[in-house]
DNA sequence: ATACCTATCGTAGCTGATACGCTAGGTATC
DNA sequence: GATACCTAGCGTATCAGCTACGATAGGTAT
């Protein structure tokens, strides 16, 4: 009882490949598959956290109590590694960015949120900070093309997410005075190089006395973004728009 | 600058340091050193140039016409390499920006030129930028300590070269009335955080109309880092009520 | 109920690059 | 001529990233 050789499975089946036939034995492992994806992200999330940004495929495996191959079957390699921990993380972050934005009064606050909330997700786990804002993990030796293809992924990420009210802000009616915005799509990616610079200096800072605290230190990155640290400007400035926010408890 | 004696070798005096025999053996040699060194930093920044950023030492050693082993006696290991060309990059930028200080106005100018020098630096060979801003070459895998050690060392030796001049600023008379200097030390890597992922941004757009010239994208930078973006601020500012609902993946 | 198929798992091995030691041989000074 | 110094090339150790193959448990069709 040999059925016909030529219809040999249903991957390409003629007819329909679209519904109507739910094999179990490929559905069984969808839920299967997603969960453990999310369970491989969690324990690589904890593999880099004690290994270091560093670890190694096998390194991470090890921790997952499984191998290598697991992770390169569902990734595809190291950098889709990396960027669905930087997903996750991602959507962590957006989600206390978002609460916080709620409850913000203008821009300034929201923005404010927003950097307390980089530099909180970075000072939880600085290993994990440091795995997701690597550029090009397989990238580095093989391209030669000059030029980062694009910023890493997770920061590339941030920058999108910060770009369209960020550009709704500086495209705002009562902003258009100043003789500035010769480049404004440049401002986020600078924002965010700042923000990135600053916090990784503090996180190499001890916690000594002179450490400010988060909440500090964004206020105070918040404060440069948006008055600068030129008072006035001399020249062209008289002394009608001083600094407003002098006490701010 | 002091050229390190390798690191093994017999460049260490047997006897006494400080006798006053200079043996001509030993002091021919010095300057036959510094003047190689000199000639292979020049090579490896063509080579690297030329191959891109991820040029190995082969390649460098290659196209200086010579093998590994001389680059790593000469400093050492690939990293000892990025340091040194990192040095010489740093001193010709240095060099255009004090040129450009002297007629600077103020502080303004100053960091006009400065951000300009290092544009054009990057625009000038961008491989050789890519490979001097890299962090850790050889730290990425060794080092499990979590944060980076320093930043880049190219990048760290800006933001010293820019550090005195900056507090000197920040600490001015006429600007210590702010409530701003929380962390006043975290300025300087800050800023030259904003100009390099401008700047990174700014290389990686092809250079087609929307692209702002080095001077009008520095212009810009300085802009951002004296002035801000934020005018004013109204206290109550209506327009930003409800922006940015992202899409979570 | 039996033979077949699907998708996964994990061991083992491959490729390529990097760092670096070792030895032979050349060259200029004493 | 002797000696200190350098150069060159080969070879090795290691390790990251990645892939191929056999084995196994669970669904499916007759």
């Amino acid at each position: 009882m040999k059925l016909a050789p030529s219809r040999k499975n249903a991957s390409v089946v003629p007819g329909d490949p679209s519904v109507p036939v739910p094999d179990g034995r490929s559905s069984r492992w969808t839920e299967h598959r997603t969960e453990r994806r999310r369970e491989l992200i969690k324990t690589a999330r904890r593999a880099i956290d004690a290994l270091g940004p560093g670890a190694s495929m096998e390194d991470i495996a090890a921790t997952a109590d499984t191998s290598k191959s697991v992770y390169y079957r569902y990734f595809g390699d190291k950098t889709g590694l990396q960027r669905a921990v930087a997903e996750v993380v991602l959507g962590q972050m957006q989600q206390k960015v978002l609460d916080a934005a709620k409850a913000a009064s203008g821009p300034r606050e929201g923005f404010h949120s927003m950097v307390l909330a980089y530099l909180q997700m970075a000072q939880t786990s600085p290993n994990v900070y440091a795995f997701v804002t690597r550029v090009g993990i397989a990238e580095s030796s093989a391209s030669d093309d000059g030029a980062h293809d694009t910023l890493a992924h997770f920061l590339a990420a941030v920058t999108a997410m910060i770009s369209r009210p960020v550009r709704a802000f500086l495209l705002s009616p009562e902003r258009s005075a100043g003789p500035d915005d010769a480049a404004p799509e440049y401002w986020p990616t600078a924002a965010i190089g700042m923000v990135r610079s600053a916090g990784e200096q503090w996180l190499a800072t001890p916690p000594g006395p002179g450490r400010p605290t988060e909440e500090q230190l964004a206020r105070q990155i918040t404060g440069w973004l948006f008055d600068g640290i030129g008072p006035g400007e001399p020249p062209a400035l008289p002394s009608t728009t001083r600094r407003q926010e002098k006490d701010m408890p």
